[in-house]
DNA sequence: CTGGGGACGGGGCCC
DNA sequence: CGGGCCCCGTCCCCA
């Protein structure tokens, strides 16, 4: 969304949450990453080019838009936005992407609908087309596999029920992989903790652990106290990760916000550009926060995350279920009456 | 009042 | 050990 519209439709918001527009803004930001920058890539903007796969047109129907040739660049916003943030990209031209299926149903077929761009971005760095790839899975392919067509690769996991039958509702996700559950991935592991029986992949994780964590092991449990708080961890690192929070390190070159790490930064700024990579699979709203997006998943459900003990009455958020105890699952008064 | 979205914080894990 | 990313969660605001 142009940063100009955006303004015009945060007159309704409290001054600090609107956007700020600027004149004369760069035509691109710092680099936020903290990695060296990749001299090889300057000017990355203007060089990206989408995947070599069938792309589909934003603009034209499913039925009718896929092409066998990639546009030439993704369209650049301009007027009346000056600025479009564009997060650091990692390209990775010999990375297969899935042909894209004629079999694909339309309904599985979105874009943001915010997101001028015809691809989406994932903050892993990779650009798709807007459709039929999309963010709805939750799993970037990262590490751990690359993004499969919707019909294909396991969908976000937070186990919606079905909303209803019928074919116009979308199938519902499947379970989470295990490649995809920390969890799970930690059944691969290795290296087990004699004390506790946690695994890890590594040994210096599970030395990490026994030095520092495991409450059953014999390692020496140092403590670290932050300076400015009355905060203890038990590692180094992760004092220093908390020390962040009180220097703030990481600041918005455009509002002069300052945030304790880049991401959080990265994520900032999208508020600024509009830019919103996380669409749902379902009513193609699109979302700048993958755990918004991850919340307004439930809202498609009709047994959501969060249930009553009581009632079982669910909820899309733990707040909502907080309030509902708090307020009044009339089965709560009545038990406290027993 | 309720449900939902936006923005953000923080700890854990992997590389 | 630090960076990057994940998930979980909170707070605030709004319709």
């Amino acid at each position: 969304m142009p940063v100009g519209m955006m303004a015009k439709n945060y007159a309704h918001c409290p001054l600090k949450k609107r956007p700020i527009v600027f004149d004369d803004i760069p035509d691109e930001p710092e680099n936020l990453s903290t990695k060296p920058e990749d001299l090889s890539r300057t000017g990355r903007l203007a060089s990206i080019s989408p995947p070599s796969s069938p792309t589909i047109s934003p603009s034209a129907t499913p039925e009718s838009s896929i092409t066998s040739t990639p546009p030439s660049s993704p369209p650049i916003p301009t007027s009346p936005a000056h600025f479009m943030y564009q997060p650091p990209i990692k390209v990775e031209p010999l990375r297969e992407y899935p042909p894209i299926s004629p079999d694909y149903a339309p309904q599985t077929w979105h874009r943001s609908v915010y997101h001028p761009y015809m691809y989406h971005y994932n903050d892993m760095g990779y650009h798709y087309p807007a459709s039929p790839y999309s963010e709805s899975s939750l799993s970037p392919p990262h590490h751990r596999q690359p993004l499969q067509p919707l019909a294909l690769r396991p969908v976000y996991s937070e186990s919606l029920s079905p909303t209803g039958s019928g074919a116009a509702s979308p199938p519902l996700p499947a379970p989470q992989s295990p490649e995809d559950s920390s969890e799970k991935r930690r059944q691969g592991a290795r290296h087990q903790c004699p004390d506790c029986g946690k695994s890890y992949s590594t040994f210096s994780g599970l030395s990490k652990h026994r030095q520092f964590h495991c409450a059953a092991g014999e390692g020496p449990k140092k403590s670290f106290s932050c300076k400015y708080c009355e905060k203890v961890y038990v590692s180094l690192g992760a004092l220093k990760m908390h020390i962040r929070t009180h220097t703030l390190p990481c600041k918005c070159t455009i509002c002069g916000k300052a945030f304790s790490r880049p991401w959080l930064l990265q994520g900032h700024i999208r508020t600024h550009t509009g830019e919103k990579p996380f669409s749902c699979t379902y009513c193609n709203r699109a979302f700048a926060d993958r755990s918004n997006l991850r919340a307004h998943l439930q809202t498609h459900s009709d047994v959501k995350k969060y249930s009553c003990s009581t009632c079982s009455k669910t909820f899309s958020r733990m707040s909502l279920l907080t309030k509902h105890n708090e307020g009044g699952c009339t089965l709560v008064h009545l038990d406290k009456m027993c």
